[in-house]
DNA sequence: TGCATTCGTTACGCCACCGTTCCATTTTCC
DNA sequence: GGAAAATGGAACGGTGGCGTAACGAATGCA
């Protein structure tokens, strides 16, 4: 069910969103690491780094790097891949989970201002 | 006029935005970078650095040095106020309103997709 | 069994952003 | 006039992401 927007409406909750992160989330997640964790948690897994590097067209170090990265901030997990080795399972976290619900709740709040 | 999201439609926006900034914007900005523009977009003028630092709740050099990589890109534009040489104007630019402009095109198309 | 291929990671040098601190200019107020 | 305040910016060391290029481990295939 689509949502249509004016482009005022559409930079305004942009606007929105983007300043209460700014405001309130001391967490400094770039915009590519953002696309990263809500790919692994809006798309059915599992996930490769390969196969994130190729969906976002990104190199492969920024994948390892993302997730070090949001590994400490327990947003998200790695576990080795059993039947192929040389795989790595990227994998949800509560955390993780609790980091992109704030996210949604801003969003919906934004848009409930429009 | 409000507009109503589900949590999954709220983040199902968010992350098909990020997604194609990623894939098709080398210009990496910045989640405060962002915010500061679109700020300076959708807010009334005046905007001087201390009132953009106090409005994001940000230090002053951040500002400074988000109006230089800005600037240098196009995006926005610095005069110093007549009446207080004090004080520093920030200017909107064409290429601003047409990052902007695309920006809000893809919000618009993601909220279309849902 | 060997050898090429695939996968994730690490190493390297580079560059951008960070907060703190200090500074030059301009204004204000006595 | 002169001191104090306010403004934006520069300097500093630290931190972290970047792309390229290598690497070790695991697999596939002849």
């Amino acid at each position: 069910m689509p949502i249509e927007l004016t482009a005022s409406q559409a930079l305004g909750l942009w606007h929105g969103v983007s300043l209460d992160q700014v405001r309130h989330d001391d967490r400094d997640l770039t915009l590519r690491q953002m696309a990263i964790l809500l790919h692994i948690y809006l798309v059915p897994p599992p996930h490769t780094v390969r196969g994130l590097a190729t969906e976002l067209d990104v190199t492969k170090p920024v994948i390892t790097r993302a997730l070090d990265t949001m590994g400490e901030m327990g947003l998200v997990d790695r576990v080795r891949d059993a039947s192929d080795r040389r795989n790595v399972l990227i994998k949800r976290t509560v955390g993780g989970a609790l980091y992109l619900e704030k996210l949604g709740d801003r969003v919906r709040e934004q848009g409930r201002k429009l």
